[in-house]
RNA sequence: GGUCCCGUGGUGAAGUCUGGAGUUCACGCCGGCCUGUCAAGCCGGAGGUCGCGGGUUCAAGUCCCGUCGGGACCGCCA
């Protein structure tokens, strides 16, 4: 993150930030807005002078009108403080720049809120409504310049790696499965449209039929679904796909690639990924994201009561429970209530709650219905002690593990960017998730081109959700960074997938054909990946919203405060493509 | 589509539960004083449709209904 080579310019000959001691006795030329002054009368004054890399102080004896965010020009020669002015909270603050000769080159309106780390606590919709203002500010000037380092170092691990960026288009044709698209309407072809890529990953398989080997790409996705904090309508993927491998060889690459990007940014290469199996994640913590920060991992239970007589228990094919450490006193019945209630959401029937008392007896509604060697056998397995509460799901296995998942989520996970960074490579998902209500088949967990674990082959028409496939998910913190998979490569193995799709020959060749007919010409075995570099980049600014890594972000409501945006089109532009907006319909109240 | 939180001079907050004059605090802004400050200090001043609309009331920032905007989350994101 270098500013050296920018530094001098026919305007300028340093930057506000690097004044030193040593530079003492230089005459210096510098650029920047006023931070502050500090006005003494007509013939002193101090005057702050700042860009990107920092702040210096700046001694004027005239009495030249400069005020907050003015843009300037000053000459003069830096020097010493004198004995007991010297600023230690800033890096110039042993020098001043004296002889000022100042020169106006921009006057400013006062700006609507301040012009530094005060305008974190500012509605973030006037700082976007401004973000040109919020932009100037050290917090934004240093996650832009993250953000420029990740990129920098995401491509030069990628390009190391013999990896050949290529870019694909960004109108491309409405496919029919996943994310709603961004329409776009054709001028020449009126009634037809594109639409925006939501991933290049259609374009990116083909380059692997066409002998690129090892694509990358800093990619643009659009998605026109609901946004959160780690969630916008356009954000960056690093995209890749690989040729002749298999899922570690596209997994050491990717990891290389995020490493190598962490490193930049925090000075430090963290160790290597861990991994673990989509069910391990799910059994211990009742997530496909798991975030290992924290601890409070499920745990099985069914031992304990195989032979229970207590219904709830007695009809469900799994129960878990995990362990609140001391947090019996502060859980009160209104918001045990909560917990229980959160977890109706969540999909549970309910939930059980046992306080741990001095002498390690349970209290709970339900403590009743529970033999003396259960209570024994469940403080035990969870390693219950005095003051813990115990919480307690039973249901189908799923079902428990992303219930307690989700309180577990809800009572330890500390925020995003916080504590250390832990990487998990969650491998083996399940090659379908769930069934389609409507179909009565199984929904593709990635999509239907994953190939599935070649052990689980001859389970896709016998028992298809028990079929596990190659693909993968990259997690930091919790938060997905991305996913992956090896592909299928063979019709053959393509057809079976399809089938148990429900999808025959003929609606396959209709609906996917654009697809997979370039297949037929030589497809080499390929598989691939892709993860938001805007999650990345948030993690390792430490911010806990993508928004705060992103120049000019949209809102919840995905408009744009500085620009308007979306507005009404005009009839002129509508008629030459060819489109007519109906009333909306529940009347147009304008 | 749903749940929850927020909206008060340019900015941030208090006031809303328990109705009584646009009240308060800090920052900023404008003017004056000030030759070593550094979120300078001191003195003075300006600045408001309490998001908007309706209702209840003698009286609404405060209570009720609706609506708009922002945020967190669920659904959605193959």
């Amino acid at each position: 993150m270098s500013t050296a080579s920018s530094a001098s310019t026919s305007m300028r000959t340093h930057m506000c930030g690097s004044p030193r001691e040593t530079d003492i006795g230089q005459r210096v030329t510098l650029c920047g807005w006023v931070a502050r002054r500090r006005e003494h009368g007509e013939h002193l004054a101090f005057v702050d002078l700042r860009d990107h890399t920092g702040i210096v102080q700046c001694v004027l004896n005239s009495d030249v009108d400069v005020r907050s965010e003015y843009v300037v020009r000053v000459s003069g020669v830096v020097r010493e403080r004198p004995d007991g002015t010297r600023n230690d909270a800033l890096p110039t603050g042993a020098v001043e720049i004296g002889e000022c000769e100042v020169e106006i080159l921009r006057s400013a309106t006062p700006p609507p809120f301040p012009i530094d780390e005060r305008a974190d606590s500012v509605d973030e919709n006037v700082r976007l409504q401004y973000r040109y203002l919020d932009l100037r500010r050290t917090r934004m000037q240093r996650n832009l310049r993250i953000r420029s380092a990740v990129n920098a170092a995401v491509r030069r691990s990628m390009e190391s790696q013999g990896f050949v960026e290529v870019e694909t288009p960004m109108l491309v044709p409405s496919t029919p499965e996943g994310a709603r698209e961004f329409l776009v309407p054709s001028r020449k072809e009126k009634g037809s449209f594109y639409a925006l890529p939501q991933s290049p990953q259609l374009f990116k398989q083909l380059l692997m039929v066409g002998g690129v080997d090892r694509y990358y790409q800093i990619a643009r996705c659009l998605r026109d679904e609901d946004l959160r904090a780690d969630r916008q309508y356009e954000f960056m993927q690093l995209d890749l796909e690989m040729s002749f491998v298999g899922q570690d060889d596209v997994l050491d690459a990717v990891g290389r690639s995020v490493l190598d990007a962490a490193e930049a940014v925090t000075g430090e290469r963290p160790p290597e990924i861990e991994r673990m199996t989509w069910h391990e994640a799910m059994d211990r913590y009742g997530s496909d994201k798991p975030d290992l920060r924290f601890g409070l991992e499920l745990v099985d239970l069914g031992d304990v009561f195989s032979a229970t007589e207590f219904k709830a228990f007695a009809s469900a094919s799994t129960i878990k429970g995990i362990r609140v450490p001391g947090a019996a006193a502060e859980y009160g019945r209104g918001q045990l209530d909560r917990l229980t209630e959160r977890a109706k959401q969540a999909g549970a029937k309910g939930l059980v709650w046992l306080k741990v008392g001095d002498g390690g007896e349970l209290e709970s509604p339900v403590a009743k219905f529970l033999s003396p060697e259960e209570c024994a056998g469940l403080a035990k397995e969870l390693e219950a002690e005095s003051g813990d509460l115990l919480l307690l799901v039973a249901d189908e296995w799923s079902v428990a593990c992303e219930v307690l998942g989700t309180l577990r989520n809800d009572l330890g996970r500390p925020p995003v960017h916080q504590g250390p960074y832990r990487y998990v490579w969650v491998v083996e998902f399940p090659l379908f998730v769930g069934v389609d209500p409507v179909s009565g088949r199984p929904r593709p967990g990635h999509h239907p081109f994953t190939r599935p674990h070649p052990d689980d082959v001859d389970l896709i028409e016998s028992d298809p959700l028990a079929v596990r496939s190659i693909a993968y998910d990259l997690v930091l913190n919790g938060w997905e960074l991305g996913s992956g998979s090896i592909r299928i490569h063979e019709p053959e193995l393509q057809q079976r997938v399809f089938n148990a799709l429900g999808i025959g020959p003929e609606e396959a060749a209709r609906k996917f054909g654009f697809f997979l007919r370039p297949f037929d010409y030589g497809a080499p075995p390929h598989g691939g990946f892709a993860y938001g570099l805007d999650r990345l980049i948030a993690i390792l600014a430490g911010e806990e919203n993508i928004r705060e890594v992103i120049a000019y972000p949209k809102t919840q409501s995905g408009t744009d405060p500085m620009t308007e945006s979306p507005l009404p089109a005009d009839p002129a532009q509508l008629a030459e493509l060819g489109l007519r907006v109906l009333p909306s319909v529940d009347g147009d109240r304008s």
